[in-house]
DNA sequence: TATACTTATTGTAACAATTACAAACTAAGA
DNA sequence: TCTTAGTTTGTAATTGTTACAATAAGTATA
C-alpha cells in the first residue's frame, strides 16, 4: 500500500519537474507510512538519524513542494503547528438537487471535527458522513434557458 | 439581533462567575457584529480607538475566556493567525451507534467545505448535511462492564 | 566522463503570532 | 467604603515558519 502511494507520488512529482532527492523521498515515505498527522517537527526528528545534517526548512520546503504538487494536505487544527497529510482517497458526494447526479469530491482534513465532537460530546467517535447538495452545471444552464 | 447575542452572551458569562469589564464588552460586542471571521489583531485595531490603552494580550486573554466559556470559536484557516467566529446555532448530529441517541453538537465553518467543492465541480451549492457516528459514553460503559 | 547549468540543501537570521509573567488596577460583594 | 480575587497592561520570551546566501548535488549534453 504504502509502496504503490509512493511510487505513485514520486511519478507525480517526476513529472512536474521535481528532483528525487533522498531528503525528499524519505520525507514522503515517512508521511505515507505515518498513520498519524506529523507536524514539520515530528517529521524532522523522524529522519534525524537518517539525515543528520537535515535542515529543518528543507522539511519545509518539501512540504511546500508536495502541498503545491498536490500529494499533501496541511491541516490545520487549533494547536500552534500545522500538521501534514498524504491525499489518498477518502472522498464526498456533491448531489444534485435537480437530477441526481452524483459527484465525488476529495476533501482531507474532517478529522478535526471528528475531534472535537468528541471532545464537545463525550461520544468515541467511529466515522461521519458529509453530503453536499446543490445544482448542477448542466441543470444550472438549463434552468436559465427555460426562464 | 447582535443586542439579543449579546446580552445572552454576557448572561452566560456572569453566570460561570467571569467579570464584564469594559473591554469584554467591547470585544464581544465586536465579534458579535462582525460578519466576518476576525483575527486577534483585527479586533484590537478596531478597537484601539475606544480603548487606546488596551493591551495585545487582553484580546488575546479574553478571547481564550470567551472560547472557553463557549461562546466563541477559534478557527484556523491556512494562513498564519487564528480568525474567531461567534457560536451561533449552526449545529450537527452525533449519533450512536449502540443506542441511537442524537446530541447536538456545534461547529461552524465549514463554509469553506461548500466553497471547495463548489469550486471543484462547478455546482452551485445550496446546503450540506454532516453526522458523526459513535458510541455515547453511557454505551461505552456498558460496554466495558460486559466484557 | 567531463562540463555546465539548474535546482536543492543547509544554517542562520529574521519574522510574526501567541503566551508567560509580574506589577498595577478594578469590578463587585460584604 | 473596603477588601479581595480577578483583570489589564507592557514587555519579554517562545515558537512555528520563512527568507536568504552560500554550498552541494542532480541532470543534460557533448
Amino acid at each position: 500500500m504504502t509502496e504503490v502511494h509512493l511510487r505513485d507520488a514520486l511519478d507525480t512529482l517526476k513529472s512536474t519537474g521535481v528532483r528525487i532527492t533522498p531528503q525528499r523521498h524519505a520525507i514522503l515515505e515517512f508521511i505515507i507510512q505515518s498513520m498519524s498527522h506529523p507536524t514539520a517537527d515530528d517529521i524532522y526528528k523522524a529522519l534525524e538519524s537518517k539525515f543528520p545534517s537535515m535542515s529543518v526548512a528543507t522539511v519545509y520546503n518539501n512540504l511546500r513542494v508536495f502541498r503545491e504538487a498536490g500529494l499533501v494536505k496541511e491541516l490545520t487544527f487549533g494547536d500552534s503547528s500545522s500538521r501534514f497529510d498524504f491525499i489518498t482517497n477518502d472522498h464526498y458526494h456533491m448531489i444534485c438537487n435537480s437530477c441526481g447526479k452524483i459527484v465525488d469530491f476529495h476533501y482531507p482534513g474532517l478529522d478535526e471535527v471528528e475531534h472535537l465532537a468528541s471532545h464537545l460530546t463525550g461520544f468515541e467517535v467511529s466515522s461521519h458522513r458529509m453530503e453536499i447538495y446543490g445544482t448542477c452545471p448542466t441543470c444550472k444552464e438549463q434552468a436559465t434557458k427555460v426562464q
